[in-house]
DNA sequence: TCTGGGGTCCTAGGACCC
DNA sequence: TCTGGGGTCCTAGGACCC
């Protein structure tokens, strides 16, 4: 058997372990630029506040009941994060029972717990996560990762009913779960899946599992729709995958606090963001074999089907795959020249770093002075500065000074628990 | 009008997730 | 006026090879 665990509302219950006064009170938190609402606590929710809705949007009811509003605040959740997976990992016993899928979720090898145990065993996790952590979480345990999540859809639906826990065991039970499922909640199902399925009569997750393999390959994407009817049948498809896979695409992509209409203010961003990719390029070991760079012009129709405007892109192969934070700028830069259009007024861009390789595989180019070698260690101070100091103590010049196209977060909490300036006092 | 068979590699784009 | 950011996997189709 296998367990979800979800972290409820996880962003709004990072900020009310803050702030004591907000428990059972409405509390939402905003994406970066404070554009639209990523977490609503269930109070919120219940008065009408909806998910990813613009801030804009939803500000008259925010405002109308004195909803608690929050900027994105990243180091906080990351390092609440880091805390419930640790304890999940203790509680498990084995590292590798333990996937983490997401900032607030994981999935659990449950294969040794016993049938009859599983329900308390779910319970005693969800206790000891609370206590140790003051995060809540729901827990789906089912055959199959697909069930769980179902399971967990269910146990959230009704956390008083349900005490946030919900075990699929039974044939019976698993019939009874998949039939009160609709099919556009089922994890696999986005929306142009659900608007297929539902023109062909397929409304109940029940409906689709009764489906043939033979035909989900052929409307449900291949084999991604073979293994989601396998799974909820209850024979598992999707298995428990090794932790800390480096990553095969490496991006840093932005909304600018304001319009931009000036190439160097482009490039500065740009950089940024090269600046940051670079970083998580080097924390993985990886170096990059090419660089792309994309700028979203501001619509100029009013048209709402192009809100976003058209995005530009172009991308660039390197002589040889590199880490090094000033080549990728050089790169980077280059592109931003072909891309950007003057008179034009632009809402955002972003870098995007593939063609990954170790970063070992080209110590030994031939085409590399030996002197380069210093880069690398230029790199690790700087790195080492910055994760030490924080907030990019040392950077390159191209990043800029100002920057004041950066992003708002005018709504942010304090960093409680990644900064000592920003402790939290006790009177 | 007719035009092999089998393979690999790469890219673009679509779909999904949180 | 104001609508996030960062990923993954898969398929189709083109280029190329023998």
């Amino acid at each position: 058997m296998t367990a979800i665990v979800d972290c409820n509302s996880f962003y709004c219950s990072c900020e009310r372990l803050f702030r004591p006064d907000l428990r059972n009170k409405p509390v939402v938190v905003l994406s970066n630029n404070d554009g639209c609402i990523v977490s609503r606590s269930d109070e919120a929710r219940a008065l009408g506040v909806g998910m990813a809705v613009p801030y804009f949007e939803a500000r008259h009811i925010i405002e109308k009941h004195g909803i608690a509003v929050f900027s994105s605040n990243y180091h906080l959740y990351g390092d609440l994060s880091y805390r419930v997976m640790e304890t999940l990992r203790t509680l498990a016993g084995d590292r590798s029972k333990v996937e983490v899928y997401s900032v607030d979720e994981a999935f659990m090898d449950l294969s040794d717990v016993p049938e009859d145990q599983l329900v308390d065993h779910a319970r005693h996790i969800k206790t000891t996560v609370e206590q140790w952590t003051g995060i809540p979480v729901s827990i789906g345990v089912a055959p199959t990762k697909t069930l769980a999540k179902l399971a967990n859809r269910l146990a959230k639906k009704d956390k008083i009913a349900s005490s946030c826990v919900t075990v699929i065991a039974t044939a019976e039970e698993q019939r009874l779960a998949l039939q009160q499922t609709r099919v556009d909640d089922l994890w696999g199902i986005g929306g142009a899946y659900a608007v297929k399925l539902i023109n062909q009569g397929i409304t109940s997750a029940w409906e689709l599992s009764n489906m043939p393999e033979e035909w989900a390959h052929s409307h449900l994407g291949g084999v991604v729709g073979v293994r989601l009817i396998r799974e909820l049948k209850g024979l598992p498809a999707i298995f428990m995958e090794e932790e800390l896979v480096d990553k095969k695409m490496i991006a840093t992509t932005r909304m600018f606090g304001r319009p931009v209409t000036s190439v160097t203010e482009i490039k500065e961003a740009v950089a940024t963001y090269i600046s940051r990719s670079a970083e998580k390029l080097r924390r993985q070991q990886s170096a990059a074999g090419v660089v792309s760079v994309f700028i979203v012009a501001k619509e100029q129709s009013h048209s709402t089907y192009f809100r976003h405007g058209p995005t530009i892109s172009s991308y660039t192969t390197l002589p040889h795959p590199s880490c090094l934070t000033h080549e990728l700028i050089k790169a980077a830069t280059g592109l931003v020249d072909q891309l950007f259009e003057e008179g034009k007024s632009y809402k955002k861009a972003g870098v995007m770093l593939s063609g990954l390789v170790p970063d070992g595989s080209i110590q030994g180019n031939l085409f590399v002075p030996p002197a380069e070698n210093q880069h690398r260690f230029l790199m690790h101070t700087i790195d080492n500065i910055n994760f030490a100091m924080r907030d990019d103590s040392v950077k390159f010049g191209a990043s800029g000074m100002n920057k004041d196209w950066k992003m708002r977060q005018e709504l942010r909490s304090r960093r409680h628990s990644t900064r000592w300036e920003e402790l939290k006092g006790v009177k």
